[in-house]
RNA sequence: GCCCUCGUGGUGAAACUGGUAGACACGCUAUCUUGAGGGGGUAGUGCCGCAAGGCGUCGCGGUUCGAAUCCGCGCGAGGGCACCA
C-alpha cells in the first residue's frame, strides 16, 4: 500500500476514490438511454454468478477487457450502455448454501455486495440504474412470462425422459452437465433416471440456429463449437421390410447399402418382441435387462467393445432383396435416427468389430482405385473410391453414388434423403429449490394449466430446508401452503409444478432486460429494445460457446416468431476472451490457486492494475498470471505524471516539433486505434509507450500531443486519465473528449530507410529520400559500400523493389 | 477417431495484404547518481564467435527473388464433438 518510491506526486489511491466519487454526482456512467440523435452501442459482458470468493483475477481481466471496449467506443463518439447483474440462481449457489448452512436468500445478496464493491473498484463503466439479478422477483417474473410464452407456443411440454441423474447433487442434469460420464459440478459418476421433464423445442430451430451462423461476426472456434454441437448430418432414411412391419434405418452412407448384411437395433427398439421368436426370448430379455440396467451415459462413453444378442428375426435388405439377420446392441442409440441400423460391416469401424466377433458376413462394396472387387478386408475402409459388388452401380465413384442410390430407393418406395441433427430438446426442468418455479398449475380436471401473466411472479418460497432429496422431487412439493393452489380454469384444488427452470433460462434473455429495468409492467419496452439491441459487442468466455449463447440465440427467434422482438440474432459480433489461468491450471477453489485482484489493486492501483492485465496480451488470449511485470505499467503512468505536470504548465511559446516526432506521433494514433479495434490491447498500449518515449528523446511535448495521449490513455487508466485531464484544465469528463485522429500522410516520414538485400538475406540499409523513384532507389542501393562487397564484383541478374521497403538484388 | 486454434529470446509478447524477426514491457548485465533491501538516469541484452561473419520463429520437405506468415508430412499443446449410424 505505501508507497516508498521518490514520489512523482502520483498517489492512485486518492485519484481513484476521487473519480469514483465524481462519476457517482455526475452520472458520468449513466448514458441517457431515450437522447436521440446519437448512436447507441450496446456493451456487453457476460454476468457472473456472485459467488463467495469474490471476483478473481480471470474475472477481471474479462470484465477489464470488455470496459476497455466500451470507454473506447465513448470516446468515438457512441452513447454507450454498460450493464452488469448477477446470475445468481442455479445449482451453484445452491450447493454453496447447503456447504455453508446458510440459505441462499441470505447469502447471494452478501456476495453481490460484495461484487459490486469490486466492479467499482476496478473501475467499470458499468451503469448501476441498470443492473439485474437473476433471483429478483421482478426479474424472474419475466422468465416465468417467457416460459409461458413458449407454453402457449406449443413451444414448451413435458414428456417422460430418461435423464442424467447426478446422486450427489440429487437432481437432473443436462447433456451438456455431464462430462465423460460424470457431473461436471461434483465428479459424480451420473445415472439414469426416468422422469416427467419440461423441455423446449429447441431441435425445430437446429437448421436455422446451424445456418445463421454463418452471418454472425463471431470468433471462429465459438461458431465451430456452435456447429459441433448442433451436428449436421447429412444421409437417407431406409426401409426394410421385416414380420415385424417397415424397419427404418438412418444411414449416412446410403452408397453402401449393397454391403448392409445384417441390421441393428437399440434394446429399446419397439420391434423387438415382434420379431423375436419363442426361442431366443430368453436371451434377448436378458440382454435388455443388462442394457437398461447400464446408464446411458455408460453407455456412450464405457468401453467400446462390442456386445449385442441376435433377435432371431430377419429383414429384407431394399438393394439385394436378400435377408439378413437383425440383431440387437447397445452401440444403437434410441434417441438418435431411428433407433435403427443397417450395417454395413466393410466400411464402418463399429459395424466390423461387431461382425468380427460374432461371425456375420462382411462384403466389400466399395473399392480404391486399382482394388480388387474381391479384395478381403482386414479392417472398415471408409475412404473414397468405386462402388463394387452393387449390381446397377458398379463402378459409380462414392460420392456421386450417394445421391443415385438414395434416389434410386426413393424410386423403389423404400426410402427418402433426410438430414439430422444431433441436437436435443432443451431440458428445462430442475429438481432444486433455487430457481424460479415453473408457472403451472396441475388440476385433477382440466390438467396442466399455465398460471395466468396477471398471477405472475409465482414466488420462490422461504423453505428453512431446501436441500433436495433422494425422491427425485424438487423440495418445493414439501411447502404445503404454497404447493396447494386452486386451478387458474376451474379453482378447484389444484397442485403447483414443483420443478423451478435451468439457470440458463434466466441468462437467456438477460441481455433484453439490462436496458427496461424500470418497466415493471413489461420484461423490455418495444422502444427501448429497438434502439439498444441488437447487442453491438458481447464478450465473454469461450466456456458458454455453446450452452448460454445456443440458448440465448434460440429465445430470441422465438420471441421474434412470437411477435416481440424485430431481430432473431442476439449479438451481433462475439468475442471470446481467454482465460487466466495459474500455474497452467484454471483458477479454482478447489485447488487453492485462486488470485484475488484486491490485494494487488491494494498496492498498485486499479489503473495500473488495469493496465497491466490489459498489456499481457490479446484478449483473446489469457494467459498464465504472473505478477512480474506489474511495475512496467506502474512506471509508464508515473512517467506520463510528470508529462502532464509539465504540459499543463504555461509556456511562453510551444516547444518546437521536429517531423520525426509528428510522424511517430500519427502512427501511435493509428497503432493504438488499430490494437482497440481489433482487441489487441497490448500493442495500443505499446504504441502509447513508443510515443512516450519518443517524447522523452526529442525533448518536446506540445500540449496537443499530451492531451491525445491522455485521452488514448482513459479507457486503460480512467482515473488517471480523468485527473490528468483536469489538471491539464478541463472541467469535463475526459469521456467526453474524442478519439483522436490521425492522418496517413503524416504517419511516414519524409526519408525512409530501405533495405538492400542480396540474394534475399540483408545486407545493407539506405537512407532515401520518400519520393526517390525506382530508377534512384536502385542507383542507391548499387552505389552502397555494404552493398558492393557482397555483390562481389557482379551485375545484379535480379532486382526487386518494394516501395519504401526494400531492394533485392539477385545474382 | 472427427473438427477447430496454436507452437517466435530467460519471461509476457510484437511483426500490416509474404518484404529489416524479436517492437513494447519484465528480467538480467555494466555504469552513474547514491547511506541503506521491489528508487531514478545512461548503455547493453536472440544464439555462436575476439572479429569478419555464421545460425536462428517446433521438425523435415516444398512454393518464392524473399517465408514466423503460404502448401504438404510429422511432433507437441489447448479446446470442441464423440459407439451419432
Amino acid at each position: 500500500m505505501t508507497d516508498e518510491r521518490p514520489s512523482t506526486g502520483y498517489h492512485p489511491e486518492q485519484v481513484e476514490s476521487k473519480w469514483r466519487e465524481r462519476w457517482q454526482q455526475r452520472g458520468t456512467n449513466a448514458p441517457d438511454l431515450d437522447r436521440p440523435a446519437t448512436e447507441p452501442f450496446y456493451n456487453l459482458m457476460m454476468f457472473p454468478y456472485p459467488s463467495a470468493e469474490g471476483l478473481h483475477v480471470g474475472n477481471m481481466f474479462a470484465f477489464t477487457g470488455g470496459d476497455v471496449y466500451g470507454r473506447y467506443q465513448r470516446l468515438r463518439g457512441k452513447t454507450v450502455f454498460e450493464p452488469m447483474g448477477y446470475d445468481a440462481f442455479g445449482i451453484h449457489s445452491e450447493n454453496f448454501a447447503i456447504k455453508q448452512g446458510i440459505h441462499p436468500g441470505e447469502l447471494i445478496p452478501r456476495n453481490i455486495a460484495n461484487f459490486r464493491r469490486q466492479f467499482e473498484r476496478i473501475g467499470g463503466m458499468f451503469d448501476w440504474r441498470h443492473t439485474v439479478d437473476t433471483t429478483d422477483p421482478a426479474y424472474y417474473k419475466w422468465t416465468q412470462w417467457l416460459f409461458l410464452q413458449l407454453y402457449k407456443a406449443g413451444k414448451a411440454y413435458k414428456k417422460q425422459a430418461s435423464v442424467n441423474w447426478c446422486p450427489t447433487d440429487k437432481t437432473v442434469l443436462a447433456n451438456e452437465q455431464v462430462e465423460g460420464g460424470v457431473c461436471e459440478r461434483c465428479g459424480t459418476p451420473v445415472e439414469q433416471r426416468v422422469l416427467e421433464q419440461w423441455f423446449f423445442r429447441i431441435t425445430e430451430y437446429a437448421g436455422r440456429l446451424l445456418d445463421s451462423l454463418d452471418g454472425l461476426d463471431w470468433s471462429d472456434s465459438t461458431r465451430n463449437a456452435q456447429r459441433n454441437w448442433i451436428g449436421r448430418s447429412e444421409g437417407a432414411e431406409v426401409d426394410f421390410a421385416s414380420p415385424a412391419g417397415i424397419l427404418r434405418v438412418y444411414t449416412t452412407r446410403p452408397d453402401t447399402i449393397f454391403g448392409a448384411t445384417f441390421m441393428v437395433l437399440a434394446p429399446e427398439h419397439p420391434f423387438i418382441d415382434a420379431l423375436t421368436p419363442p426361442a431366443q426370448r430368453t436371451l434377448v430379455d436378458a440382454y435388455r435387462a443388462e442394457a437398461s440396467k447400464t446408464d446411458l451415459v455408460a453407455r456412450r462413453t464405457g468401453e467400446k467393445s462390442k456386445s449385442g444378442v441376435f433377435t432371431g428375426g430377419f429383414a429384407t435388405n431394399p438393394a439385394t432383396g436378400k435377408p439378413i439377420p437383425v440383431w440387437i446392441a447397445d452401440y444403437v442409440l434410441m434417441e438418435y435416427g431411428t433407433g435403427a441400423i443397417m450395417a454395413v460391416p466393410g466400411h464402418d469401424d463399429r459395424d466390423f468389430a461387431f461382425a468380427t466377433k460374432f461371425g456375420l458376413p462382411i462384403v466389400r462394396v466399395i473399392a480404391a482405385p486399382g482394388e480388387e472387387a474381391s479384395a478381403p478386408l482386414t479392417e472398415a475402409h471408409h475412404g473414397p473410391g468405386v462402388l463394387v459388388n452393387s449390381g446397377p452401380f458398379n463402378g459409380v465413384g462414392t460420392d456421386e453414388a450417394r445421391a443415385k442410390v438414395t434416389a434410386w430407393l426413393a424410386g423403389k418406395g423404400a426410402g427418402e434423403g433426410k438430414t439430422l441433427f444431433r441436437l436435443h430438446d432443451w431440458c428445462i426442468s430442475r429438481q432444486r429449490y433455487w430457481g424460479p418455479p415453473i408457472p403451472i398449475i396441475y388440476c385433477d380436471a382440466c390438467g396442466p394449466q399455465p398460471v395466468p401473466e396477471k398471477d405472475l411472479p409465482v414466488l420462490l418460497p422461504v423453505i428453512e430446508d431446501f436441500r433436495p432429496d433422494d425422491s427425485g422431487v424438487s423440495p418445493l412439493a414439501r411447502h404445503k401452503e404454497w404447493y396447494h393452489a386452486p386451478c387458474p380454469k376451474c379453482g378447484k384444488p389444484g397442485r403447483r409444478e414443483t420443478d423451478v427452470s435451468d439457470t440458463f433460462l434466466d441468462s437467456a434473455w438477460y441481455f433484453l432486460r439490462y436496458p427496461s429495468t424500470e418497466f415493471t409492467d413489461r420484461p423490455f419496452d418495444r422502444e427501448r429494445t429497438r434502439r439498444w439491441l441488437p447487442v453491438a459487442t458481447y464478450i465473454g468466455g469461450n466456456e458458454h460457446a455453446v450452452l448460454h449463447l445456443l440458448y440465448s440465440r434460440f429465445i430470441t427467434m422465438v420471441l421474434k416468431e412470437l411477435g416481440h422482438l424485430d431481430f432473431e440474432e442476439p449479438f451481433t459480433r462475439f468475442r471470446a476472451h481467454g482465460m487466466i489461468v495459474k500455474d497452467g491450471a484454471k483458477m479454482s477453489k478447489s485447488r487453492g490457486n485462486v488470485i484475488i485482484p484486491d490485494d494487488y489493486i491494494d498496492k498498485w492501483g486499479a489503473d495500473t492494475f488495469r493496465m497491466y492485465l490489459m498489456f499481457l496480451g490479446p484478449l483473446g488470449d489469457g494467459g498464465d498470471f504472473r505478477d512480474e511485470g506489474v511495475s512496467g505499467p506502474r512506471r509508464f503512468l508515473e512517467r506520463m505524471w510528470l508529462l502532464v505536470a509539465e504540459g499543463g504548465a504555461p509556456r511562453p511559446t510551444e516547444p518546437v516539433i521536429t517531423p520525426a516526432l509528428i510522424s511517430k506521433w500519427h502512427r501511435a494514433k493509428q497503432r493504438a486505434t488499430e490494437g482497440m479495434d481489433a482487441l489487441r490491447y497490448n500493442t495500443a498500449i505499446a504504441a502509447l509507450m513508443e510515443l512516450l518515449n519518443a517524447v522523452k528523446d526529442e525533448g518536446a511535448h506540445p500540449r496537443a500531443l499530451v492531451e491525445e495521449m491522455i485521452v488514448m490513455l482513459a479507457p486503460f487508466a480512467p482515473h488517471f486519465a480523468e485527473e490528468c485531464w483536469e489538471r491539464l484544465g478541463h472541467s469535463t469528463t475526459v469521456f467526453d473528449a474524442r478519439w483522436p485522429a490521425f492522418d496517413p500522410a503524416l504517419v511516414v516520414e519524409s526519408t525512409v530507410e530501405i533495405v538492400v538485400q542480396v540474394n534475399g538475406k540483408v545486407r545493407s540499409k539506405i537512407t532515401i529520400a520518400r519520393e526517390a523513384d525506382e530508377a534512384t532507389v536502385l542507383a542507391a542501393a548499387l552505389a552502397d559500400a555494404g552493398t558492393l562487397k557482397f555483390l562481389d564484383g557482379q551485375t545484379p541478374k535480379k532486382k526487386i523493389y518494394v516501395p519504401g521497403r526494400l531492394v533485392n538484388l539477385v545474382v
